[in-house]
DNA sequence: GATGTTCTGAACTGAGCGGTTCAAATTTAT
DNA sequence: ATAAATTTGAACCGCTCAGTTCAGAACATC
């Protein structure tokens, strides 16, 4: 048989650790997490987890920086530059509502506020991985609309940057401050539509 | 001499417990503050903090509860409801921006945000004394503004949001999780007037 | 099935923290 | 001055938690 692919990873159980590590750090954040809760998580005995990562905060700035590679990873969406620029802004606006609404972004976005003190890497990184990479994707769309004539822009990664935030409207506020059940999808479509309505008044060239 | 005010504290040195609190809260969240560190601030021993707040939790409410507030107190500046609504917008596009920039903006955001799971109490009082408080001041002028014909908006409290969130663009999270230096007066000066244009070209009305 | 590696489980250390206690000292009120 | 209320400081309890240790079990490799 063809030999299974080797990982550089020392152990058999290394993947386990950093999913336990993933799914408590996630619940629990940094502080609030019990390194015995992870790898009771993990199924590991804790000798094991520390032989991976001889310090809590390793362990919690490896699982980080994997979270900011996943995170920029699921952001691979291919967006068609050839397609109405408010085509492609509905499109982007229902992935970024998507994304806070889902329990992972809520989760990873809490982490990264309260960790932001005590570990600026993972914030720089949670940051760059995120909402800045989503805001340089919204810039290459829009240039292409500049050139195309739809839109009129002279700072586009500012008006990148103002679709992004338009996107946020009410509800980033509501699903961090506010209890549960706080955004239907009726007030997810108001605000896209919002969005898109508003950037296209400002930009769009009068045809 | 006039008596002086009697407040209905009990004891000398209840607003010094509290004033330590809030320092050390503010500076360490709750679960990294220890009451010991809060009493050394406070310059007041451990026994007397205890006889006024019998639990850190309590002390912890009792400050946020404060500090929001102060923080809607702050807030309650004279809108003038005549003036022009993009002289109004831009003096509310101000005061928000320099919430975000100062000490004080910054750390009780983060605080609210670490412990909305564990306070969320605390986290709704933060949402209604600060931004949605903030949004129902600019939905009044806005309300005005349409009376008077200068704007046609038919969803006020959601345009209200709109314009709030427009004054975040970029500064929030590059406040939260990139390096200090990160946000010049000019930056800030292009953001509020970027959101007043394109709150303008979306609601305004032609003359 | 022998050998070397990885993993286990459970006990242990040491430090920090929330909260308590109390006799003595200080402040305030009468 | 005296009595009552408040504050102090320091020791103390019980608990949790990060990190260590190690003899032996499970596993992989040849």
């Amino acid at each position: 048989m063809g030999a299974k692919p080797q990982l550089i990873v020392k152990g058999r159980k290394f993947d386990q650790v950093l999913e336990g590590a993933r799914n408590v750090f996630m619940r629990d954040g940094f502080e609030r997490a019990s390194v015995d809760d992870i790898a009771r998580e993990a199924g590991v005995s804790k000798a094991t987890l520390y032989a991976y990562f001889p310090d809590k905060r390793l362990l919690f700035l490896e699982c980080a920086s994997a979270e900011c590679r996943r995170q920029a990873a699921d952001a691979e969406s291919h967006i068609d530059p050839n397609a109405p620029i408010a085509d492609v802004l509905r499109l982007a606006a229902e992935r970024i509502t998507a994304f806070m609404l889902s329990e992972f972004g809520q989760r990873i976005y809490r982490v990264a506020v309260s960790e932001s003190e005590n570990f600026p890497a993972i914030a720089q990184e949670f940051y760059h991985s995120g909402p800045k990479l989503v805001q340089g994707r919204i810039a290459e769309a829009l240039r292409c609309a500049v050139e195309r004539g739809e839109v009129a822009i002279d700072d586009i990664p500012f008006a990148a940057a103002q679709f992004a935030q338009l996107c946020k409207v009410d509800i980033q506020d509501r699903l961090i401050f506010a209890p549960a059940p706080c955004c239907t999808p009726q007030d997810t479509t108001r605000v896209i539509e919002g969005a898109v309505a508003m950037f296209m008044a400002r930009y769009g060239v009068k045809v």
